[in-house]
DNA sequence: TGCAGTGTTGCTTC
DNA sequence: CGAAGCAACACTGC
């Protein structure tokens, strides 16, 4: 569930609130999420930590270490560790469906009536200490969450992602370049991570909205202002979303265990069988695409 | 009551 | 080889 706004909302939580911290512990009550990469291994990379042994690696890789910073990248999220002034490992982050990070503060640890969202405790699967008492805490209920640790020499091999849909120099003419050659419908072509980074199964239906194009157009029979309107209303509908903190559909929390705002604005996300927002008579249909609910006016998205 | 459906990704199958 | 299906897991709602 957390997309680009969810994801970029709780990296700007973590860089205001923990960067320059130290990590003094860490704990793991579900090590199959766990994964350390090092250069010895291929092709996929990731050594599953089964055993106490490789836990114990893991865990020496990061505790003692200073979070220098926090990045997004696509959906990932990635510590900068150091140790003196030289990042030297980097703890990757993944929250598939329904990860969300927590910053408890040694009151909230105390206070358990109000602490946090009160099912959240019993799915933080992991943690780690900072010297001031205070704990990064992820929640996730469905345990799909990856996290992996390693080195800046291995960090491309593990995120390999397309371009981000914020940068200011994604424009809109390398928008149309990367998909020139590309065939097949224009809703599961915005979710592939390799040629953009952060588009889901919500934002894709909101974004084609936005655009006034159905999510069945094959991305072959788009012209020039059609291809534009995608791009305007993806910069749009993303930027809007994080300014609103994310979208809330059920597990997602900031980082202070509050929900976002977008799921209230949603124009079409799970609004099936509803008036459009256009008033254009048109009613939010729901289909699926590629076994993911998909939903848009079948009016104005053509 | 039981089973289909739920944001994501990646591996297996055809 | 690319597309489609399904598994990973736990809960909700019909």
């Amino acid at each position: 569930m957390p997309e680009l706004p969810e994801v970029q909302t709780i990296v700007d939580g973590l860089n205001q609130q923990v960067a320059g911290a130290t990590v003094v512990g860490v704990s793991c009550d579900w090590k199959k999420m766990i994964s350390v990469e090092t250069e010895n291994v291929s092709p996929n990379g990731a050594i599953t930590l089964r055993s106490e042994k490789t836990w114990k690696k893991f865990e020496s890789m990061v505790v003692g270490k200073k979070i220098k910073n926090v990045e997004r990248k696509g959906k990932f999220i990635v510590f900068n560790l150091s140790e003196n002034v030289h990042i030297n490992a980097h703890l990757i982050v993944h929250l598939r469906m329904t990860g969300h990070f927590l910053i408890i503060t040694p009151e909230k640890r105390k206070d358990t009536k109000n602490a946090i969202h009160e099912k959240v405790n019993q799915y933080i699967h992991f943690q780690m200490e900072l010297s001031d008492g205070r704990i990064i805490a992820l929640s996730d209920l469905r345990k799909f969450a990856k996290i992996a640790i390693a080195k800046k020499s291995d960090i491309d091999r593990i995120i390999i992602v397309g371009q981000d849909p914020l940068n200011k120099e994604f424009t809109l003419e390398k928008f149309r370049k990367i998909f020139k050659d590309k065939r097949g419908n224009v809703k599961q072509i915005l979710m592939d991570q390799s040629l953009i980074a952060g588009i889901g199964n919500i934002y894709s239906s909101e974004i084609l909205w936005e655009a006034k194009i159905s999510p069945l157009a094959k991305i072959e029979n788009l012209d020039d202002k059609e291809m534009k309107s995608i791009f305007n209303a993806m910069k749009k509908v993303l930027k809007l979303a994080i300014k609103m903190r994310g979208s809330s559909e059920s597990d997602y929390r900031d980082v202070d265990g509050n929900e976002g705002g977008y799921q209230k604005i949603h124009k079409v996300y799970k609004r099936e069988g509803k008036e459009c927002f256009r008033k254009d008579g048109g009613i939010i249909k729901r289909i699926k695409i590629g076994q993911r609910s998909t939903f848009y006016c079948c009016k104005c998205q053509i």
